[in-house]
DNA sequence: CATGAATGAGGTTTCATTCAT
DNA sequence: GATGAATGAAACCTCATTCAT
């Protein structure tokens, strides 16, 4: 009892939780309706906070986007860094890298959304997250590693750019995920079925794997 | 009285004109900053008419995002139709198609950024073209038939979803366009290059090649 | 009758009154309250206007405020220079200058207000206006030619500053008015009275006379 | 018991410092802005204290700014009370008000713009300031007092009416150090320098000086 | 005495849309 | 068909002030 201060938990004067708040309504918001559409309200309101409160800790409605771009973004990093792949053949571990770009989005569904609508604005305030930029070379190196590995063992074919290896592996569930809707109603589909999650996960290390197999 | 037919056809030549101005700087407005973000002033301005005009023409906002819609999707829907796969081999059609997938959306920058906004906008938009609905079914029944072609002669192995290759197809080519800004900044390398574009290209039909490849 | 367009006086759609209003009803904020005391909606109020308008015409508050400074200014400046010297002796010369440098704050009370605020902001706003520098060093070479004048025939000392003599004539005048409040406040006495004010104006001629008179 | 003396003598001794700071900083903050334009949590900042001890020690933001005025005109009215006219002539009594009426200004050069200010606002504030009325007279009787030992010995002119003596008097300096900003601008002259004020407090002398000698 | 967190009223500005000509 | 002027709702943001500790 005492370690946990419970009353600290339940004060409505929690400076951390308050922040917390702000962040997840924020990250909603921003992800269903993009920055322009946002509206500053909305995540005040559900967030549960005055809306000064918003502006007390972030500055600014461009400023909160940015600082919710930081937190989505640098958790999957730190997600992707976390990829444990010990003992898997180089293939196998390409092949969990595939999964765990399909699993991740669904678990995190405002995530590509999010980075949609940070695209469509030419990433200007992703250029402006500082930290970024170097962590992110890390899952190349791995991959490239990974195909170095398999290419000793006969596994992995020669000639295959990392970076393009991780864009493909990205894009085969990255695409699914952004265009869910305009592919259910063009193809009169419902691609967000648990069976056809299923089929597409296997679609999709099915294509990585073929590209890498050698012969 | 047949004095006033020039006018009036000219006046008929410019309404069209004015149309297509206004259709313009719409689409350019809509996929650069999305249906929220787009401002009413600065497509009048960049169309060079009168804000009216743009009421007059196409009722309001929303209207005009749809009509922007309907047109840069129909024409690439026509483009896609008009695609001559004749005398190919199925695994070289296929091909084809890629290439088309990839090679569209670098004539036409902006149906991309258009199509993610819309995206984000759980398509709704979409939804009430009429048109489109039955008219996208046509290109996964072109790809079933050159599947079932490529497996009858040997070229192309079994058990292969054509809806879940189309995905991919455009995946591998709409993702990196898409994505462009974002992996940009985090991998630090220009990916919009003419050398990259060339590899980029390569690397989406190898891609599908192989895993559409038997043995 | 179709000399006036009589029927454009009264429309509510008269670009130029709207202007005007707005121009009228900002000065006696902006010189009531200054920049940072002036509400946009009280002068939307007091101009009848909508809100949106003073955006229209001006931008925002601050180029409202420039414009409202601008305007004020430059009419001082014109009734300045407009003032009419002709056949006078150069000592009843500066004389009839003193009084107009009296008389006009009486009959633009609000000059003097805002340019009192102008002053506490360190008349940012007032060096961003392109046009008055090079105006108004006029009215000092005026006064120069004015001392030259007098010296020549006896009637004015040697060894005046023209700057300075400008400032001290602005100074009994315009310190007079700005002050009134503290000074009526401080003494009890209140300095707006009609025979105070001519009581005043006296002080002041004869305080420029005397400091200009030979021997 | 005994032992929470020397740390009261110490908090009493911290609580007239907080109050200092407090002042000081309000002190620039409404000189700069005015009463509308100064922010309460800048005052706070640069005092170095908490924004709750402002209210705790002055009830709000006006109370704050009468407290500022009250202070600085008081400390002004002390210092001109202060000011020994011992052993000197009239004339030479009345040119030494001159100076001090010049000096304070550039040693306190808060004083005016607050004062600039006040004026903006009626003097509202001012008149709320029950301490003042009457104190403020003495300056004027005290001229009055030198101005007929002066006509007693003939160095000095009658029929000078002593509260516009002391408003020209003020006028001179105060107009030249309000509008410093704005004069500079207009004439492109920079009237703060060392070299400028010298003359302008020559200047000053002797407009009053010439004002008063009889002849 | 002191503090960080919180508040609500109200401020400036922006927007899609409509009106009068 | 076309235009500049006008509108009201709502957006973002700021401020002086108070609360809980």
């Amino acid at each position: 009892m005492g370690v946990e201060h419970p009353s600290k938990k339940a004060s409505i004067r929690d400076s951390r939780r308050t922040r917390d708040n702000i962040l997840k309504a924020a990250l909603k918001e921003f992800a269903d309706k993009g920055l322009a559409g946002a509206r500053v309200d909305l995540v005040a309101e559900q967030a549960g906070i005055n809306k000064r409160m918003l502006y007390y800790y972030f500055g600014g409605k461009d400023d909160l986007y940015r600082a919710v771009l930081e937190k989505v973004y640098s958790e999957m990093r730190d997600a992707e860094a976390a990829l444990d792949l010990q003992g898997l053949t180089p293939m196998k571990a390409i092949e969990r890298i595939v999964e765990f770009k399909f699993d991740y989005p669904l678990k995190h569904p405002y995530l590509i959304k999010l980075l949609a609508g940070e695209n469509m604005l030419k990433a200007v305030n992703l250029k402006r997250l500082k930290s970024l930029q170097s962590e992110n070379q890390k899952i190349i190196d791995r991959l490239e590693g990974l195909l170095l590995a398999g290419q000793a063992d006969g596994s992995i074919r020669d000639g295959i750019d990392p970076l393009h290896l991780y864009v493909t592996i990205s894009a085969v569930s990255y695409f699914y995920f952004s265009n869910t809707p305009s592919l259910s109603v063009t193809f009169g589909r419902d691609l967000k079925a648990r069976s056809e999650l299923a089929d597409r996960r296997a679609h999709a290390i099915d294509v990585i794997a073929r590209f890498l197999a050698t012969g």
